[in-house]
DNA sequence: TTTGTAAGTAAGCGTTACTTACCGACGCAA
DNA sequence: TTGCGTCGGTAAGTAACGCTTACTTACAAA
């Protein structure tokens, strides 16, 4: 029998929780299925009721994380007027999220991308939304003339996502603190006002 | 019975150039000891010969490839003699690498991060060269007045490798094409001179 | 009362990464 | 030339892993 997503029971939440909290201390192949059964107090043939398999469980996790942290960066980002101020709002409340939430940030930087069946993910479609939402300010700010108008708007989209991702990636992965509001003014300067004298 | 690094025998060769053909195809955790072994015509059991685990022999791999990276990287670099040309080449340089050796960039951006094993193997000693070497650049840049003097190297640093792995992670996951030229220059000019008008 | 279905269990399955014991060939000193 | 250690490689396992199957229980609607 299979889940058809209607509902969500009792032992789904709690093969969630166990498994979040298992990512806090080790990575996601050091896990094991007895171990995340064990922890949530169900047995191990419920997670496939539920997931198709070990890293569905892993998608949907990622998928209800970044569904809290998309509604934080849209309500954010309305709030703000004119591009540079919209993607300095993307920048610190990404780095934010990613400080304040390391099992969602370990799985999106760390977890993911190795596997092509993730881009298939609901998960991944979240991601894309973010992005979409990011070269919309982009384009806008260009179409104002906030940017320079030869601005190549899907490289610098690029440009600052890998320094959000890049900047907080050390403190990820071997748990230290981030400055968010320090890192995140240092790369909205660099990528504003470039770093040549 | 261990290896002891002394030697580099056919059978080790054969394993690692076999393991390297399947990351071309596939994703490290798909990628079987059985397949390995079978691909490369030797016993399963010869892999536990020369490599601890199968995560050594991924470690090992990227280690080789780093090597050949380090050498052009650096070689190139003493060619140049400002900061931003340097800077210029190991963006450049970069990118080249990872688009024209897509196992290497696969290991290196997709594979190993999501294991704290990895920040203790050789290939890891290589990236902190290479982190390195471009502290150094970024540093000199700014004691020369190149670069802002309010600029932090570590940030710098941190925002230009972001965005030169994340430049190139779209085309290295999907296996697309890459505009090596198109890209450098674009990551350049956004980074040297800001984008905002 | 019956029927259908969702939640959960128990036990097993094939594969996987990895281990252990062994083999033959070679170098080399007694 | 015999004995011995080492190196490259093999064969046959083993425990544990991810996942499947068949089953049970609870309960709501007809």
């Amino acid at each position: 029998m299979k889940h058809n997503g209607k509902t969500n029971p009792p032992g789904r939440v709690k093969i969630m929780k166990s498994f979040s909290a298992l990512m806090k201390k080790k990575d996601f192949h050091s896990i094991t299925t007895a171990e995340i059964a064990g922890n949530a107090k169900v047995t191990e043939g419920l997670i496939y009721k539920y997931f198709k398999d070990k890293k569905e469980l892993l998608y949907q996790v990622l998928n209800e994380y970044f569904f809290e942290f998309l509604v934080k960066i849209e309500d954010r980002v309305a709030n703000e007027k004119t591009c540079v101020d919209k993607l300095s709002v993307v920048i610190f409340s990404s780095l934010e999220s990613y400080a304040d939430n390391r099992v969602f940030s370990k799985i999106l930087l760390l977890e993911v991308r190795n596997s092509l069946e993730f881009f298939n993910s609901c998960a991944y479609g979240r991601v894309r939304k973010y992005a979409g939402t990011i070269l919309g300010i982009i384009e806008d700010g260009i179409q104002k003339k906030e940017l320079k108008p030869d601005t190549d708007p899907y490289l610098l989209r690029k440009v600052i996502l890998g320094a959000i991702e890049h900047a907080c990636l050390g403190e990820i992965i071997f748990g230290r603190e981030l400055d968010i509001e320090q890192v995140s003014s240092g790369i909205v300067n660099i990528v504003f006002n470039g770093v040549k004298a």
